[in-house]
This record gives structure tokens, C-alpha cells and sequence, in this order.
DNA sequence: TTAGAATATTTCGGATACGAAGCAGTGAGG
DNA sequence: CCTCACTGCTTCGTATCCGAAATATTCTAA
């Protein structure tokens, strides 16, 4: 295996983040961890649909919405414009929503789930619930959870974080040292 | 402000999760806003240093191990290899880590903090801790929604999920509406 | 009414993410 | 010693994300 003083040992995350420890780091690494999971079990999820979980939760506030321009849509899920725009063109193309100028305001583009996204929508929503079911977390440990995510998520978007102030630069800025 | 029956009222998120209102859907939606939060959050503490939440991620896991293979390196973050190794030489490139085969094994490649990424990383715990201490997120909430959210992804990444049906396909594949 | 501000969307460049495929170095069996 | 599977890293294509800048439409005020 090789394990000179060269090198460290083989180290999962969690004996990592047993180094770490500091509650600041420790959660905004779970955030992150968890966000990317979600990410992968979603995809999983979803492979057949042409869905992902960014799509998913479009159309799913389109659903609850029955329509929204595409701002509105941006402002109901915390995400830029310039992000859902080709995402949206994409769902289009998929048939499940549709896109059309707003008669009354032609720099708007209205977005609204089409038959066929319900349906994909619905088969979604029982899975997703279903499989959460099955990873056994508690709807007071899931309430709990969503609870604080909560506050903290209030919390970061209000502040205005300090600035790390930058250490004087090396002597010279390095070339990559091997390939 | 054009409010016909055509589109709908604006609606920021809180609204809108109103409506959405399913425990599981609420969950990873709190994480997928939490992360992208923390994600701005990060980018404007750092913007000066060249660092990303991702590169100080790295770095710190790098400084607790005094070095690491990138695949350790991977496999204590839970994130791909081809994924760090981009990274990796950027941050070898801006002088905070040194890039260097292990001559017992000319397959790794070993990454190590330079005297100047530990100075920086110095820097940037200190902000961050105090930018942490500064949303006013107290250490018992902290650690009760570390703990779960821990628990969450365990269960995440255990679980392999249902996969959705595929609803019959729309008659024929939509062109993109309007431009 | 008409110049200029405000608003909605798109485009562009940059930063992470992933899976799949490819390449180079190691090591195990014949 | 020589395949040949395995491991570690890189590259490629795709999918989100962001901020900044460009474009088009609407509104506002002089």
C-alpha cells in the first residue's frame, strides 16, 4: 500500500471532518455534501424522465403556480434568471412546459406546465415521496431540520460577510510543477 | 403592474414553499438554497484570495492531513477526482498547495499546503468564524442540524431510489416555441 | 412626445459538479 | 519476463450555478 512518510493515509470524510470540527466549517460541509448527494440520488431517480432535480423543482413551482414568468419563477426558487433561462428552453423542448411571450407585457415570458409535465410531475412527487419514506428520517428530525436550514439560510443571505484580508504573495507566482 | 389572469403574482420563495409544502420536497430544497447561500456567501468573504468555498474546502482537508494524495484527497470530500484535479492546478498555480508525484508510486500525485496556503488559510478560518459567530446561529442549533443533516445524507447515500415511469410521450417532440 | 430610467430576458465567461473514456504506472499469474 | 487486470490521474462532454454586459420593451418625467 505504500504508506511512506511520504504520504498520509487514506482518510474517508468522516475521520476528515473529525479534524475539521469547527461547527462553522462542519456545516456548511454537510450543506454542501448533502446538496451534492441529493444531487446524485436524484439523477438516479430521474434517469428515464429527462427531469433533474433543478428541472424538477421548476416544474414543480410552476405546477403549484399554474404559470409564472420566468422572474417570478427566479424569485420563488432563490435562483438567477440568466441560470433558468436555457434550463427552461430545454423543459420546451421536453414538451413539458410551454414558453410564451406575455401579450400584455412583451419582455415577459410566461412559463406553464403543459398535460404531459403534470403527468411526469405526478409520477415524480410519488416517487420522491416514497423514497424519502424509505430513508427513515422522522418528520419531527425532518421538520427540525428544515427549521434551522431555515433561519441559517435567512441568516447567510442577510449578512454581509467580512473579507478575508489576502497575506502578502509569494516571492513569485509559481508554475504548475509537474503535469 | 399588469396583473390580468394571464400571469400570476409574483411570489417570493417563502410563498411559494407554502404551497409546495411536502416534507421531502421542503428538505432538499432548504439544502439546494442553503448551498447555493452559502455558495455566494463564501465567494464575497474570499473574493480577494483567489479562493472558492471548494479550493478552501480542499485546502483545509489538505492542511489537517499535512498533504494527501489527490484521490485521498477525494475520497476524505466526497467529490470525484476528475473533479479536484482541475482545481488542484489552479491552486498549485496561485502557490497555495505544491503539486508533486510520490516517487514510490509515480501514479499519485501529492498535494501539499505551501508556507503561503497555510497563511491564507489562516486567514480565511478567522473570517470565517467570525462571519459564522456573526448570523447568530446558536452551537446547540448548530450541532442539532449538523447532526441530522448528517444522518440525512448517510440515508442518502445508502439508499438506491425508485426510479420514475416514464408517462407515454407527448405526441411529437415540441420545437422550442418562441425564441 | 420623447429622452432616459427601469425592467425582463438573453448571452457570455468562469467555476464546480458528474460519468465515461483514455492513458500511464503497478503488480500478480503464468 | 510478460501479459493483463487494476489503480490513479486526466480529458471530454454535459449540467448547473453565478455576475456582468447586451438587448428589447415599458415606463416616467420633462
Amino acid at each position: 500500500m505504500s504508506c511512506s512518510a511520504f504520504h498520509c493515509q487514506p482518510m474517508r470524510y468522516i475521520e476528515c471532518m473529525k479534524k475539521i470540527s469547527d461547527l462553522d466549517n462542519m456545516a456548511c460541509f454537510q450543506v454542501y455534501q448533502l446538496h451534492h448527494a441529493f444531487g446524485r440520488y436524484y439523477q438516479a431517480a430521474f434517469a428515464d424522465t429527462g427531469l433533474t432535480y433543478a428541472k424538477y423543482v421548476m416544474l414543480k413551482a410552476l405546477a403549484a403556480q399554474k404559470g409564472m414568468s420566468l422572474s417570478d419563477l427566479s424569485a420563488c426558487l432563490g435562483v438567477e434568471p440568466n441560470t433558468l433561462s436555457p434550463l427552461a428552453k430545454k423543459m420546451a423542448g421536453f414538451g413539458v412546459i410551454e414558453r410564451v411571450r406575455d401579450p400584455e407585457d412583451e419582455r415577459r415570458i410566461v412559463l406553464r406546465p403543459t398535460t404531459y409535465g403534470l403527468e411526469i410531475l405526478k409520477a415524480a412527487d410519488q416517487v420522491v415521496m416514497q423514497n424519502f419514506a424509505d430513508l427513515g428520517i422522522s418528520a419531527d428530525d425532518a421538520s427540525q431540520a428544515i427549521a434551522i436550514m431555515s433561519r441559517l439560510r435567512t441568516a447567510v443571505e442577510k449578512a454581509s460577510p467580512a473579507r478575508v484580508i489576502v497575506p502578502d504573495a509569494p516571492l513569485a507566482a509559481q508554475d504548475v510543477p509537474c503535469d
